[in-house]
RNA sequence: CGGGGCGUAGCGCAGCCUGGUAGCGCGUUCGGUUCGGGACCGAAAGGUCGUAGGUUCAAAUCCUAUCGCCCCGACCA
């Protein structure tokens, strides 16, 4: 009973998190601290988005590989910018068979080195380009401080690392990818996102240019959801990345590196769940739909679990991740509450009253109790389930976005904009200088979230200096 | 590393201020009645009070040290 119950999500957000991940069962606290043990029913969440994203990976020309989870230490710092920003949270082996090792070896924080490397040697002529690579792997980074999913000290993600004969290819596939991830973000996760470019500091170690999507979470504040970079040539001139141009001469590749990580399972976590628990978007939930079956005697179990299952198959015929929950000795009322707890989008519940008169009740996770109650015939049950999915999937995205907009504000001045991260996103105008940004984020906790493509066009002052502006930027405080 | 909080039964907690030999809820086990929104009644099992020292006739409680965890900051996807 009150066992169950989550504290408010509006009390005590980070609470309400932290209970929700280990309630709803998709992970666990591991014996290093910082790391996670995601369990099956989070991982199943992983499973589906690894495959949306594999199909859109497929449509766009990539394949899969897998590079050594060890890096020499001399690769990390062979790219100066990369070694710098990476240094503080490396971990790093010294030790391998009993004896000390000759040089350390370093547990990838990320694989562009490594990678690289190996570009060197595949890529001899323009005939080898473009390289389209991803890997699903997972990486370690020793942060000092942890969140489930959000920030742990090893995570799982893919990383696609491209090589290419220009720098305009290699801006096109870095942008292409940025597409692939909002599109994503959009359509399977219904988490609404903006895309934009990152500020200096804020960009990736190593690269031109860092692309990102940004999600605001329930308690308003920024979550990085998605990364692209442009890495120019830093990376292959560091690593010799090298080929041959149809005129013979030796030339540079440009390179690009992107990745998603297990962090989006926390968006879609902070994004979408109520008091209850979850709210899972059909398109990437375990179970899009949860029978549960309702009886008293003998005879009520055989007919009604009899009809269940036949239903069970209809809808899994029609392509629908169905769970039929047949656990004894427990209650209806609790089984509804245990899956509202999982996020399984859609209820249906199936009693003798149902069985005699043809129907079931079906009940969606997006509004709450009888709100979200209707019956339905039994006969073509499969086509109204469907469509009911795709409607809890568009309802998530449309209140998503209304909660984002409703806590988005246009700012003028400087008092506004401190109101204005207080619960959510302040679009201000800033004048370019790092300066600003560092004092900015020293007085407010604010950062740069990204300067979004799409812009308003009207050019302004800086929200801390008054200088000269000629875009609107997204400042909010970030997980 | 700085600031705050917490370690007591499988889980969540009370008891500590004002020392007197440990309690509540959930869960578990057994029996019965239940079952269309987290069932109820009765009985039972289950604890080196994080660890180590000290004060005291007596320590979960007071003092010291130490370890671990959580939250806030610095770092960061």
């Amino acid at each position: 009973m009150s066992e169950l119950k989550l504290p408010s999500r509006s009390e005590d957000f980070s609470e309400w998190y932290n209970q929700l991940v280990l309630k709803a069962e998709l992970a666990d606290y591991a014996p290093v601290r910082g790391c996670m043990i995601v369990r099956p029913y989070g991982w199943a969440i992983w499973e589906n988005i690894q495959q949306a994203l594999d199909r859109r990976f497929k449509a766009t020309g990539h394949v899969h590989a897998a590079f050594p989870l060890l890096i020499p230490q001399s690769f990390i710092e062979r790219e100066k910018a990369h070694v710098e920003g990476f240094a503080p949270e490396l971990a790093v082996v010294t030790i391998g068979g009993g004896k000390k090792l000759e040089e350390p070896l370093v547990i990838r924080p990320t694989s562009e080195t490594i990678i690289g490397h190996a570009y060197a040697r595949w890529i001899q002529s323009y005939r080898d380009l473009p390289v389209l690579i991803n890997q699903w792997n997972s990486v370690v980074r020793w942060e000092l401080r942890t969140k489930m999913f959000l920030r742990t000290l090893e995570f799982f993600w893919q990383e696609g690392h491209t090589a290419h004969a220009t720098y305009e290819e290699a801006e096109a596939e870095t942008r292409q990818m940025l597409d692939v991830y909002t599109d994503f973000a959009v359509n399977e996760a219904a988490v609404p996102v903006i895309p934009g470019r990152k500020t200096e500091s804020e960009r990736f170690a190593g690269a031109d240019q860092t692309y990102s999507i940004e999600a605001m979470m329930g308690d308003g504040r920024a979550l990085q959801a998605g990364t692209s970079h442009n890495l120019g040539q830093n990376f292959a001139k560091s690593f010799d990345i090298r080929y041959l141009d149809k005129e013979g001469k030796l030339q540079h590749c440009w390179t690009t590196s992107w990745g998603l990580s297990t962090r989006f399972i926390g968006a879609i976590i902070m994004v979408h769940g109520d008091d209850q628990g979850l709210i899972l978007p059909p398109r990437l939930a375990p179970f899009q739909v949860v029978v549960v079956p309702i009886f008293k005697t003998d005879e009520e179990k055989r007919v009604v679990l009899e009809t269940a299952r036949k239903l069970r198959a209809e809808l899994v015929e029609a392509g629908i991740r169905v769970k039929l929950d047949e656990r004894e000795g427990m209650t209806p009322g609790f089984k509804f509450n245990d899956w509202e707890m999982r996020g399984v989008p859609l209820r249906i519940e199936i009693g003798p009253k149902d069985v005699a008169k043809g129907s079931v009740v079906l009940a969606r996770r997006d509004k709450p109790g009888r709100e979200g109650k209707t019956f339905a015939e039994q006969a073509g049950l499969s086509r109204g389930v469907t469509d009911m999915l795709v409607d809890i999937q568009q309802s998530l995205y449309d209140r998503a976005l209304a909660f984002r907009e409703a806590h988005t504000q246009e700012v003028a001045d400087y008092n506004e904009f401190k109101t204005a991260i207080e619960s959510g996103f302040a679009s201000a105008h800033w004048c370019g200088s790092s300066a600003c940004e560092a004092q900015i984020k020293e007085q407010t906790r604010a950062t740069i979230r990204c300067i979004p493509f799409a812009q308003a066009g009207e050019p302004g002052r800086c929200i801390l200096c008054g200088g000269p502006s000629q875009e609107k930027v997204i400042f909010a405080r970030a997980y």
